[in-house]
This record gives C-alpha cells, structure tokens and sequence, in this order.
DNA sequence: AAACCTCACAACCGCCAATAC
DNA sequence: AGTATTGGCGGTTGTGAGGTT
C-alpha cells in the first residue's frame, strides 16, 4: 500500500537511477523542494514524493558526509543510544552528515554486534543476563543484592532516616558494577536519575541545600556515575530546595563527553505559574506547578511536594514525567516493596 | 564457473503527529 | 470541528556486491 501523496499515480518503486537523480538534484537546486508531493511532477520524475525526499536526505544533500564511521563517531552513537535508546533522527543530530537512516544501518550491522561480542545488552546496554545473575557487591557499609542486570532495580535501605526509602534509577546501572569502588560521601551526596530523554544528578553540599547539575553519562565514565553513592538518598530528608535551572533533553548537544544541558529561562525573570494536581496511584496527590519558560516556548512542569520537606523538580512535559519515580519514594516515604538492592548500614 | 551465503546499505512500509483545508 | 494531506520517524525488507563452497 502506498503513501496518500502517490496512491492515486503509477510510481516506479526501486534503486534510483543516475538520470533520476540528476533530475531531482537539478530541480531542488534551482527550487528547492517546497513541497514533496508537487515535486515529482515538478522535477519530471515518476516517483512519490515520499521517495523523492528520502532520496535527497538520505543521499544527494549536498551537506552529507559519506565513508565509514569514525572511532569517535562511534563513540557517540553508543553513548547517545544508551540515553536516548533507538532514537535514531535525534543521535543523527550530534552526528554532523550523517542521516538518521545511515546510523540505524551502521547501528544494526555493525555496533549491535560489537556490543553483543562485549557481552552486552544492546538496548539496554547492561551486561546480558546469563553473565550477572545474583551479583552482590559488598563495599563499605553497604550490601547490594542485586537480583538481575536489568535496567530498573530499586534501592531500600531501612535506616533509622525518615524521608527518602527508595529510589528508582532507570538504566543507570553500569554494567561494570563488579570494577566499582563504592567511594561513600555522607556531606556531599549525590543522586542520580536518568529517563530516556535526560539525565541529571542532585548533590546536597554542607548546608543541606541542594545543587541540581544535569548531565549524562558518558561512557568512558559510567563506571564513576552509574551507581554514583546510592547512600545519598538517605540524605535527601535534607533536602530543603532543589531548583533546576537546565535539564538535558533531545535537543541537548554532544560536546564530546556528555550532553550539553538547555538553559531555561523563566519570562521577563518571572515564571508563570498554574497550579494543578495530579492523581498518583495509591491515592496520594500530589500539586504541580505548571512553569513556562521563554527558552523554546515549551511548557515546563516542576513538582512540589511537601511532606518532611519541600522538593522541586522540573520536567519538560507533564507526560513525560516519570510518576514511578516519584511514586517509589523519593517524594513519597513509602517503603518499596521490590527489595532488590538492600542497604546493610 | 556456478550456486549459495553474508553483509551493508538503500529503499519501502506503516504509523503518527502536525498542518491544511 | 472534522477530515484529508503531508512530513517525519522507526522498523523492516530488498538489492547487489563480494566472499565462500
């Protein structure tokens, strides 16, 4: 079944043609292509104008870089594609010449294998199951019984501290945990948090007040930041504000070892605010600030909730927001009952 | 030399969201 | 407001070159 733009027309389907794409290079050079579904009969092809785009993004723009994939470029795909998962026009962008197509080609062909060849899940890039069933690692204070390598695993300590319980780190965990040197730091701890879109990490410095720096892992560094100090959490009862200024998010660039967070500006320096409340499972509700800021004319929701302390938290989409997450206790006090990792403190 | 296999990459398909009408 | 069209995306398939048997 064909597009709605070539359905109705007798199209040759196919490899292209030098003469073809002589036309179509021709006519987008003097024209442009304005739009795709007037440019077959405008260029003389008998094509789609589906194909016609695909043909010109994905191999005559005169801007593509074409050749074998770089070491470095590599790299980047992989680190992009453990944050952002098979999001192929977004890791495309970091990629300069390079079309969303040729990456998921160069993607399934060749770096899938390689991580396989690693001993690594390629989705999610954890060691694959059958090589870390039922590791513990026991370092410091702490045991962490981790039942499986899957990418969601929840921490519950059962300390005498009030607040924080449990936390849900999605796709954070290294999958070179048995290399980790737990390097515990009561005064300045650190979370880490991490959704397929961003990443940021929180520390709370001596006066219990809380710095927000968002980032993401690289990997060179996930060793240090993937289980970076679960045992701050505990230490979250502490936590008076957390302001998020930046957040990472798709349109974050690669700079070469993490993703550039997006600065957020509130209008005139004043955010506007609406003020709703939002259902969570188990009854609890829980009020949302509603907060546009004038950076990309994007709706931006910080959450407030206010039990042993108030916290703050900032989402670029209310659908996006990760309600497990809040719902696991960081927000909420409540114990989980997935106790996978245990803290022995 | 021919048949078969593997692989990289080009192209297509189907879905969805945004936009136009 | 509802429908049709378009553009964009990720998943999948098709194609042909090169290697192996």
């Amino acid at each position: 079944m064909g597009h709605h733009c070539c359905s109705k027309q007798k199209v040759k389907r196919g490899l292209w043609s030098p003469e073809e794409d002589e036309k179509l290079m021709r006519h987008i050079s003097t024209q442009g292509h304005g739009c795709w579904s007037s440019v077959p009969r405008l260029a003389g092809l008998q094509r789609c104008g589906k194909s016609c785009r695909l043909r010109w993004i994905n191999y005559l723009r005169p801007d593509l870089r074409r050749g074998s994939f770089s070491e470095q470029e590599e790299r980047t795909i992989i680190d992009i594609h453990r944050i952002l998962g098979n999001r192929w026009a977004q890791i495309a962008k970091h990629l300069p010449g390079r079309t969303d197509n040729e990456v998921k080609n160069f993607w399934n062909s060749c770096i899938k294998k390689k991580l396989i060849a690693q001993g690594l899940d390629p989705n999610t890039h954890n060691l694959l199951k059958n090589k870390s069933n039922n590791s513990t690692k026991k370092s410091n204070n702490y045991t962490h019984h981790i039942q499986d390598s899957t990418s969601i695993f929840t921490i519950d300590h059962t300390s005498t501290n009030k607040g924080i319980t449990s936390m849900d780190l999605k796709s954070t965990f290294s999958p070179y945990c048995d290399n980790i040197t737990y390097n515990h730091t009561p005064i300045v701890p650190n979370i880490e948090y991490q959704n397929p879109t961003f990443a940021w990490s929180e520390q709370i410095n001596h006066n219990n007040t809380v710095i927000t720096t968002l980032q993401s892992q690289t990997s060179d560094q996930r060793t240090r930041d993937s289980l970076l100090d679960f045992t701050s959490c505990c230490l979250m009862e502490n936590a008076a504000n957390i302001n998020v200024s930046s957040y990472i998010n798709e349109n974050s660039m690669w700079n070469g070892t993490g993703l550039e967070p997006t600065t957020l500006n509130p209008i005139n320096g004043q955010e506007e605010q609406e003020m709703q409340v939002v259902q969570l499972q188990g009854d609890q509700e829980f009020p949302i600030i509603k907060t546009k800021f004038c950076d990309d004319q994007e709706d931006v929701y910080k959450v407030v909730h206010d039990h042993d302390q108030t916290v703050e938290k900032t989402f670029n989409d209310s659908s996006n927001f990760d309600f497990e997450f809040m719902d696991s206790g960081l927000y909420t006090n409540v114990n989980s009952s997935m106790d996978q990792l245990s803290w022995d403190c």
